[in-house]
Parts: structure tokens; sequence; C-alpha cells
DNA sequence: ATGGTAGCGAAGCTA
């Protein structure tokens, strides 16, 4: 089974792409972060006819989240994401963020757009973190259900967990995605039992998922390594390869971020 | 400190 993570930034903008990098790559699931559309205002007929369906959707805040699956392949358990416990932000659209599905086979896989964060001193920031720490109570709370779950966190986390993660960290001073708390949120997610499983094969420094739009930072190679697939230990031992498809960022209409693509055999 | 780019939706906000 093929999972990727791709935060889209516009899925009417770039549903040609969207369909384009499913079939070149044979992706059973996308999980898809900043579709900034409302389910009815996307035209699905081309993913359909190819054989893909919307599973699921965050409902209508802009920065939606939504799972791209073979169709039949994803049943969406609505009380997956268990919402409640995730806090709101300023919108109450807590659904837009956090969307979960399981797959055929038991996989259950969250697609997760992390807030930004925006400024250190902006409520948004404080909000981030709270967030970032529902995530790790939840994914606690489910692998203390079950050991064995088979559970994948993948998404925009706009967290670099390492400074390597970050082109250049003097940039980053007195910026968010970089400071110690942050890193201490994601940490507290991977020490609950998510491991990345594309880092170990994929290190850096240089590899990246996320290049500015402005000031040249693709061609110039500046990035940030903020989108991960978080494997619970089942799905860890399940890992079979995964690759960034940098070639996504590549050309006239990318998204500012490149899709994570893993392998599972389960 | 500013502006640079992109998307949405029709001005300004978010990233």
């Amino acid at each position: 089974m093929r999972i990727a993570t791709w935060n889209i930034n516009s899925l009417r903008a770039r549903m040609d792409r969207v369909l384009a990098f499913l079939e070149r790559h044979e992706v059973d699931v996308l999980a898809l972060q900043e579709t900034k559309a409302k389910p009815e205002q996307l035209d699905l007929a081309p993913l359909e006819a190819a054989g893909y369906e919307v599973a699921a959707h965050g409902l209508n805040q802009w920065n939606g989240v939504a799972l791209i699956s073979r169709v039949g392949l994803t049943d969406v358990r609505t009380e997956l994401p268990a919402a409640p416990t995730f806090p709101e932000d300023e919108t109450g659209m807590v659904e837009a963020r956090a969307l979960g599905g399981v797959v055929a086979g038991g996989l259950r896989i969250w697609s997760l757009y992390v807030p930004n964060g925006r400024e250190i001193d902006h409520p948004h920031y404080a909000y981030k973190l709270r967030w970032l720490e529902a995530l790790r109570a939840e994914g606690a709370r489910e692998l203390a259900a079950d050991p064995d779950a088979r559970v994948a966190l993948v998404g925009d986390f706009n967290v670099a967990p390492l400074d390597e993660d970050v082109w250049d960290m003097e940039f980053f001073e007195g910026k968010t995605h970089v400071t110690e708390p942050e890193r201490a949120a994601f940490r507290s997610v991977v020490e609950a039992g998510f491991s990345d499983v594309v880092r170990g094969d994929h290190p850096g420094p240089g590899v990246f998922t996320y290049w500015d739009y402005q000031k040249l930072r693709f061609p110039k190679r500046e990035g940030m390594r903020i989108d991960f697939v978080l494997g619970s230990p089942a799905v860890e031992s399940a890992v079979t390869g995964s690759f960034i498809d940098r070639e996504e960022r590549k050309g006239k209409g990318a998204s500012d971020h490149a899709p994570v693509v893993v392998d599972l055999s389960f």
C-alpha cells in the first residue's frame, strides 16, 4: 500500500497535478492539507474517472484537510478524529485541521494541518502548542488502547524539528517553526509512539518538503522540512520505502510543498 | 523593517 501526504495549497487550483501525481506513483491514499475549497466547489469527475474518490474532506474552513483514496478503500469514521479533544481555532472549525479514515487492512490515517503559529507573541502560537499537545494525547490514547494499532499521523506539522530542517537557522531566529517549545511538542508526539518513518532513509541536511514562493527559495534550495509521516510501531515496521517527490515543486502552478510518499506492507 | 509570491474572492488576510 502506498500512502502520501501533500499540502496542496488549493485543491481546485491543482486538481490536475493531484490526478497526475496519483496515477504516476500509483498512490492508494493521499492526505491533503490546505484544500482551500468547500467540498461542493470541487469538480470530482476526473478523479472518479481515474478510480479515486474524496473519502473525506474538512467541511468549510479555507485551510481544509482531505483524504483522497481509491474508491472503496477508505472508510471514514467520523469519530476517529476525536474532534472534541482538539482545541478550536478562532473560527471554531476544528474538523478542518484533523481528519481521519480507516483504510482497508485496518490502517488509520490522519491528515493533519497543524496551526502555523504566525508569530511567537501571537495567540496563534500558544494555540499551536495546545493543538500539538491534544494530538499527542489522542495518539497516546490510541496506543494505550491498542499498542499494535496501525496509525499514521501525516501532514503539515509546521515544525522543523532539527536545525538541519531549515536552510539557515540564523534566518529563523525569533521566528516560529524552530522554537524549542514547538520542537518539544513535536518530540512529545514522537515519544508517544509515532516515529518519523522517512528521515532514516532520507537524512538531512538539505532534505526539505517546503520552499516559500517568494525570493526564489526553491531554485536556491532554501527550504524547510515540515511535512511528516509519523507511524505507530506497527506502521513503522511495515514501511518498505519512502521518498519526497521534489519534482512536484517544479514548474508553473506548483504547490509550495512537495508530497511525501511512504510504502507499507502489512 | 520591507517586500517579495500565491490563493481566494473581490479588500485584505493567511501563509
